[in-house]
DNA sequence: ACAAGTTGTGATAGGTCGATCAATAATCAG
DNA sequence: CTGATTATTGATCGACCTATCACAACTTGT
């Protein structure tokens, strides 16, 4: 992937920004906003420090664009697995077992612990919640679920994100263990107790 | 305080790490562990950078310092909550009832965001996984709860947190309106639909 | 082959970083 | 009052930070 882009010598600018968003995922997922430094993110995407300023007016507009690409990829993850529900409780529970998809991609799940931890600057929080906030409309709207079940939903979204990056998944084993008991409950055994 | 502090000329290395430590939370929280810096802290706390070192040995030993402090508070409230309890729906419920309590405090929740997302750190994920383990294993043991009840009860936790830090509460709305419709519904209206 | 436009870099400014160590200042034990 | 202990700082090192700007290299239209 990096050497299909190494040995072109010239891409264009639209290209590039794709490779450099793909890069500083990364690199703000491991080291923060703060501390994820250009240098390192012109590195990975194998371009010199300064073009990074050419393709982005500034290190905050370029984690806004990050943070957009990641959510939208959630979106689209949501939209498909929404796309065939024959009712609301399908359609949730569908959205459901995309997480194990979702929470695969470490970076991504990173890069968004650290979209939270960044609200301590304004535009970025703004950002974020503008983002976070559309996104739990979209799905109630797509699924048709109460508010209650949608924050519910939103809620083990998030144990499962930091449950994951923390490599502790026991403690958040029991939701998952839930969510397919009540799609298993018509064909398999009950559980007991 | 920090004027009581700035009066007296020397105080004990103890004093001064609780100072450190109170600094640092605020540091931490808003910059990140990366790009938190040594001389922030000690400007905070009103001594100079070096000295910062004369009391821990390393920022990371710091970071580790303080994140004890802030999930210590969590666990006395907790405790406190949880004393009274005549069974182990009462429990939960009374510790629930400290979400407010523990996400008024913008620090120490911005705080614990910034140590989930420092998990790149490997001696930092290691130090909040265990500490995020036990007390999960103290609510349990403390409430009595099912494992399903405390994993629910810590997701709605995470929400909680990252929806303050991102000041969207209405997201996060639907489920205090649950907790509390739980311990009035023997008392108020029950809810339509 | 030449001009124009786009892609890409080197050099650099002005500042901050974590950490170490010798040295100073206050306190305390006798 | 003296000597030992403890608290605290100034100076410093090598490395790294974002951002700007002039300039080089490649591509394209004619």
């Amino acid at each position: 992937m990096t050497l299909e882009a190494a040995a072109r010598p010239r891409q264009s600018a639209e290209e590039r920004r794709e490779q450099v968003i793909e890069a500083a995922i990364r690199e703000f997922a491991e080291a923060g906003y703060n501390a994820a430094s250009t240098a390192a993110i012109a590195k990975r995407a194998g371009i010199s420090q300064p073009y990074i300023y050419a393709l982005f007016p500034s290190k905050q507009d370029l984690f806004l664009a990050v943070h957009d690409r990641v959510q939208g990829q959630i979106r689209a993850t949501f939209r498909d697995a929404a796309r065939g529900a024959v009712d609301t409780a399908d359609a949730l529970h569908r959205m459901g077992q995309t997480y194990p998809e979702l929470i695969s991609d470490r970076f991504a799940l990173l890069f968004q612990l650290q979209a939270y931890a960044a609200a301590s600057e304004p535009e970025i929080r703004r950002h974020v919640a503008r983002g976070f906030k559309s996104l739990v409309d979209e799905v109630a709207r797509v699924s048709g679920a109460t508010p209650l079940e949608v924050a519910q939903y939103f809620a083990a979204g998030m144990l499962a994100s930091v449950t994951t990056v923390l490599e502790i998944p026991e403690v958040c084993a029991p939701l998952w263990a839930e969510k397919l008991g009540e799609s298993a409950d018509a064909t398999a055994d009950p559980a007991p107790g």
